[in-house]
DNA sequence: ATATTGTATATAATATATATATACAATATT
DNA sequence: AATATTGTATATATATATTATATACAATAT
């Protein structure tokens, strides 16, 4: 499966793993009825606890991302992706509306929160 | 001062503290300049350690509420458009980081955030 | 001088987050 | 039926954050 772990990120393991994976299946290149990798397997690849692994599949089926079933495995859920995205677009949308209002009800300027925006990037994605 | 601190609730007292005396300020019950009962009197009041009124205060302070002075006591500070604007920027900043991990998490891009963000102020200020 | 005010330090109790080991249960394979 | 594979449940460990305290200290007012 090839993740990468790091344990000197601030980022927890299990977050590691639902992130990398998640990229995977937004961007395609794991497909719908794909299998992923047995809890076990990736727990010993990735040299973790199977309890980590089961927590990021847990919360990547509880997002619609696979679907999980007891004997047979992980499998890409069929929910498409843009579905999701869209849905998280919204989320954002919905953030950065109140953000917006808030800087215009209060003399902050585009220029400004557009530069926290870019800061909040960077650090992040370090 | 006739503040209620519940311990059945599920809020901080330190919070339940700030949060009334807020909306004293807020409505205009407490005015500018008007003291506040010290720490130590109002710890007595709820039957509160004093470090916890100190909590209460300090945040107050922090959020340009009142003002604290040593031997003095503690007073409604006067609106200060600095200390305002400086809150109302942690709020966006709140806002941002929120979007920002959502898209991090589901690989939404910093140039589709960052559209996102001159479509809203785009539409808002015209 | 003394009482009042706020402050600093060290500490404790509790809750939450993260990760694990081990034993259990369901399904697939032989 | 036996065995290997898959996921699940329980109990636990560790670290960190949150909430609250006691007590000793320092600044100001009276």
């Amino acid at each position: 499966m090839n993740l990468k772990i790091s344990n000197t990120s601030n980022k927890p393991i299990y977050e590691q793993i639902t992130t990398q994976i998640k990229n995977l299946i937004v961007s395609g290149r794991l497909k719908e009825g794909e299998a992923l990798p047995s809890m076990r397997l990736l727990a010993k690849e990735l040299r973790v606890s199977v309890i980590t692994t089961k927590r990021a599949y847990e919360d990547l089926e509880r997002e619609g991302f696979i679907q999980t079933l007891v004997g047979k495995g992980s499998f890409v859920a069929k929910t498409d992706a843009e579905k999701i995205k869209r849905q998280k677009l919204h989320e954002i949308d919905e953030l950065i509306y109140k953000a917006v209002e808030i800087a215009l009800s209060s003399g902050i300027s585009y220029a400004e929160v557009s530069a926290m925006l870019d800061e909040m990037f960077k650090e992040n994605t370090l």
